[in-house]
DNA sequence: AAGCTAAGCAACCGCACACTG
DNA sequence: TCAGTGTGCGGTTGCTTAGCT
């Protein structure tokens, strides 16, 4: 796999890396740990660039990679993730313990980008759609049929939309619950197709983040939500970055002042199902724990 | 069996940012 | 303040291989 060695340029090997090769970058962070990768070619006599060591043990050698297929759990994360950030690969791994960004990126480039992109013309395709026969190491996954679980993820959002001040945030059908839609902010993401009823219906509701705070939410620890005052969630969800409401207000006006603030409970499962509404898994695991409270 | 094609993926490249002197 | 260096990130390349004809 891989490229073959061939310029050596500046008498740096490029290409593929041999196991002895990997077997000298390993003792050395072994002994000295990450980083400095410019010294580390040089103390080890390594014919590579520093950048080439970093990449080949971030993305290959580290011993927390976790190497096989992306399963089902995975591939649902990754797309609501990228919904959210965009091609922001680097947050999305930090969202998935053992992958890389690099295997994100191309596990995206290569198949789900195709896959979001054949859910989007009807509303029929998404239901009755299989995944394309891919090859994997194990094809039952790969064949798996599509569960429909991403239904958020099927308004079309332009990447152009990250670059943006805010940030808009799609959740799950499960979650209109009592929180209002932006349907003007809706319209807007839609890349110009005119959304059905359905549509709208599968569009949920947009919560107005700055990049920046959305990042914030990101980089913490799910595993550890339940240290977070479910309080100061409900805040970072409902607020802007100058801490005014933003959605909650105009639901207020438009509903006749029906509507209730999204309780406790609602919020929860709210923010469970935009990163994971599976069965079972890792994450799964994580998140009952950390709402178990 | 041979040639062609597309998928998969490791690795490279260029840019941006952070840090340091 | 600024230049040099190191590091991180996203986009892209191109080799290998499986599947198809």
């Amino acid at each position: 796999m891989g490229r073959n060695p061939r310029c050596t340029k500046d008498g740096l090997n490029k290409g593929a890396w041999t196991a002895l090769e990997d077997k000298i970058l390993i003792d050395h962070v072994k002994t000295h740990g990450e980083g400095k990768w410019s010294n580390l070619a040089k103390e080890t006599g390594l014919k590579r660039c520093g950048k080439s060591c970093r990449l080949r043990w971030m993305n290959y050698l580290r011993p927390d990679i976790k190497r096989g297929n992306i399963s089902q759990d995975e591939e649902e994360l990754i797309m609501r993730l990228h919904k959210l950030l965009g091609n922001r690969w680097s947050l999305i791994a930090g969202r998935l313990p053992g992958r890389t960004d690099n295997e994100i990126k191309n596990y995206w480039n290569s198949y789900l980008a195709k896959k979001t992109q054949d859910q989007i013309p009807s509303p029929k395709s998404r239901t009755d759609q299989k995944k394309p026969t891919i090859r994997v190491h194990h094809e039952s996954d790969a064949l798996l049929e599509g569960k429909g679980v991403l239904a958020s993820a099927q308004q079309h959002v332009d990447d152009d939309q990250i670059h943006e001040t805010k940030v808009p945030i799609f959740l799950a059908p499960t979650v209109e619950t009592n929180m209002v839609k932006n349907k003007s902010s809706i319209s807007e993401s839609s890349a110009g197709s005119p959304s059905t009823s359905k549509e709208e219906n599968m569009s949920d509701f947009i919560l107005d983040l700055s990049p920046d705070d959305f990042c914030k939410m990101l980089d913490s620890d799910f595993a550890k939500l339940s240290d977070v005052d479910i309080n100061e969630l409900h805040n970072i969800a409902i607020e802007d970055d100058k801490g005014s409401l933003l959605v909650l207000s105009e639901e207020t006006e438009n509903n006749g002042g029906q509507s209730d603030q999204p309780n406790n409970s609602n919020m929860i499962s709210d923010f469970k199902s935009l990163f994971l509404d599976t069965d079972d898994g890792w994450l799964r695991d994580d998140l009952e724990i950390a709402f178990s409270d």
